[in-house]
DNA sequence: AGGCCCATGTAATCTGTTACATGATTCC
DNA sequence: GGAATCATGTAACAGATTACATGGGCCT
């Protein structure tokens, strides 16, 4: 049940939609979770009804109304308490990851174009963060804004989505690179 | 449907049992995947109804009988194509990372400690980790393992999990001084 | 005219987790 | 004597993904 703690999370600082909060979870951003526009339906319809967060429609002529969520006492009072609870270490679960161990075993062509293509997608991930971290910290340095900021939390979560790109990054490239120079001295021999 | 693909990576390389599969795939040790042992009995028994493995009965006295798994040639044929799909890109999915979003809004002291716990699970399993390349690697240097060693699939995988791990730990201790120190500056204003 | 963005959902299916069940052997 | 390890599952439930549905406005 950690979605719903997720979204009472992101809900914290900024009243949202749960369009915005469906691009917030979108692969494309989601530095701390990832979620579907239709969990975030679901989880934002069971939370108003518990009492944990409230929402108001805000009607508007040239687009479709929406409706702004807010996190409530009893919603605060939640985390709080998920906060307490013990977490359970994350792991890693990743296609890639599946196909590189059969590397011995699979066309390594095929290998290596994935393995570029994901490391593409990463690039494109860390100049995102790096952006974003930018943003939140102003004109202050990281140092500076990390003591003295307001709001940390989503400054620490991007920091780690950051080194998380940046390690697959840097992963993608050594292996590829390890089977192109395979390839090469088989061709070699 | 990529437990499927992880077992039968994971099956590439040697014959294992469904109990010795799932110590792979705990979170102890899984560096590539992650499931639980009913799942694998479950995916194991599926796996062998479409035939893209094999089990023998192993009979042992002073233990309970096994069955050993192989991936045959269908096996193989599935992973190939499996390798050849595009793979979507892995997300963070972390109770932690949550707990931090939130960092500015529940009780510091527990998030202080569930960040040191985490490191030192992290610098467990990196340790583990080199433990376990050093074991594939041998006498090698790593440099030389990865252009002449026969099978570099498993020691690849495990590299991203070090990496990973390593992540997490710099992560975690760099959040936690950051929030101890805000603990520190806000007594001292 | 075609495609993307805003904005919100329902329904069916697939995957993953939690709880439960059994029973012998080895280690402390 | 009690805990951990070996060895394999079933059943119920929770969580996530895929497919489908709707409809106006904006951009090229």
């Amino acid at each position: 049940m950690a979605l719903r703690h997720a979204v009472l999370a992101a809900l914290l600082g900024e009243e949202l939609s749960g369009y915005q909060l469906a691009k917030a979870f979108d692969v494309g951003v989601a530095n701390f979770w990832h979620a579907l526009p239709q969990q975030l339906y679901a989880e934002l319809a069971r939370l108003e009804k518990d009492g944990l967060i409230t929402g108001r429609e805000v009607v508007q002529d040239t687009r479709p109304n929406k409706r702004l969520f807010q996190v409530t006492d009893a919603g605060s009072a939640e985390l709080e308490q998920f906060t307490a609870t013990a977490a359970k270490p994350s792991s890693i679960r990743d296609d890639l990851l599946v196909k590189v161990q059969a590397a011995d075993h699979v066309d390594t062509g095929q290998l290596i174009a994935q393995l570029a293509e994901r490391a593409t997608f990463a690039q494109g991930k860390i100049e995102l963060f790096e952006r974003l971290l930018h943003t939140m910290r102003g004109d202050s340095t990281e140092e500076h804004f990390l003591r003295h900021g307001e709001r940390i939390g989503p400054y620490l979560t991007c920091l780690r989505g950051l080194a998380f790109e940046q390690g697959n990054r840097d992963w993608c490239e050594r292996s590829a690179a390890v089977l192109r120079e395979r390839q090469a001295t088989r061709v070699g021999d």
